[in-house]
DNA sequence: CTAGGATCCTGTCAGC
DNA sequence: TGCTGACAGGATCCTA
């Protein structure tokens, strides 16, 4: 589930809490969730957080870090005096832990836990030494963000896929970074651009909006997923949908479209669900 | 090199 | 109720 702006929220998160603490006991519940022997990171402090696109990485203070990424399911949760979670929103985000889910249980040394919860299991953590971290090759790769790539500059990218949908190709982290099947589908809508549209068609002025919306969709998420956990987990303990807060058309099939009345339709396209409306997104123009 | 489809895995939901 | 297939906030691998 987590695009870029919950990996961000996640980021922030942790940061409140787990640097300083040290690693006391790692329990692997799935061996393809934790890439590697766990002795790498035990007894090692957390220094600091950072992320790549939509892959976060926790320092230790051995010269290891933890590469992790969330793909489709992930989640993060901690639970001490203070609890924080983020990633997919689920039960588990308020279930007693770890779970059926849980993949990797993190301990510290003061008594609280981290935990890794994937449902798909498609997700991983991945210590490695600290100075290879650029070496990766998934991180290696990452194209820049919105907001450090210009609209001409994404324009001149989309040229290499001229024939694929502009939404397959706005997904591609090598391409643009950040973007995953919720806020492309946002992004596509801001600029009334039709996910169906051949990459090569894409104007200059066209990339340029798409750049633009990529950023303000993610922005505004992230405002937003600053209370993830408020908005998902309300006051008295119901459930609440934190994509209303943002979303234009992701999950608003049947429903008018806010800037024109049509009704937004829910089509595939590049093997995804895809959000559009039909009056604001046309295949031509 | 690109484009498109299958694939990893578990769980849920709609439709018999 | 039970079964079946479709689908899911990601990325990679394989094939043409």
């Amino acid at each position: 589930m987590p695009e870029l702006p919950e990996v961000e929220t996640i980021r922030r998160g942790l940061l409140e809490y787990i640097p300083g603490l040290k690693i006391s006991e790692v329990k692997v519940f799935c061996e393809k969730s934790f890439l590697g022997p766990t002795e790498m990171i035990l007894g090692a402090k957390v220094c600091d957080l950072r992320r790549f696109g939509k892959a976060l990485v926790i320092d230790l203070d051995n010269k290891v870090s933890i590469i992790c990424h969330l793909r489709m399911t992930g989640q993060m949760i901690y639970r001490g005096k203070q609890a924080f979670a983020g990633g997919h929103p689920s039960e588990s985000f308020v279930e007693k832990l770890p779970n059926k889910q849980t993949r990797v249980e993190i301990e510290f040394e003061d008594g609280s836990k981290l935990f890794f919860n994937d449902q798909r299991k498609f997700g991983f953590m991945k210590p490695v030494p600290t100075e290879e971290v650029l070496k990766d090759k998934f991180i290696s790769s990452l194209a820049p963000e919105p907001w450090q790539m210009t609209g001409k500059e994404l324009y001149e990218r989309l040229q290499r896929h001229k024939g694929a949908p502009i939404k397959a190709v706005i997904l591609d982290q090598k391409v643009i970074c950040g973007l995953g099947n919720i806020y492309a589908d946002e992004a596509l809508f801001f600029a009334k651009i039709h996910p169906e549209r051949k990459a090569g068609t894409i104007s200059l002025s066209e990339a340029e909006v798409l750049v633009q919306g990529a950023r303000e969709v993610m922005e505004r998420s992230l405002e937003a997923g600053g209370s993830t956990m408020a908005t998902y987990v309300k006051a008295d303990g119901t459930r609440g949908n934190y994509l209303d807060l943002f979303a234009k058309v992701f999950g608003r099939e049947g429903l008018p479209c806010e800037r024109c009345g049509a009704e937004i339709v829910k089509i595939r396209v590049a093997g995804r669900g895809t959000h559009i409306c039909p009056q604001c997104q046309r295949r031509e123009s």
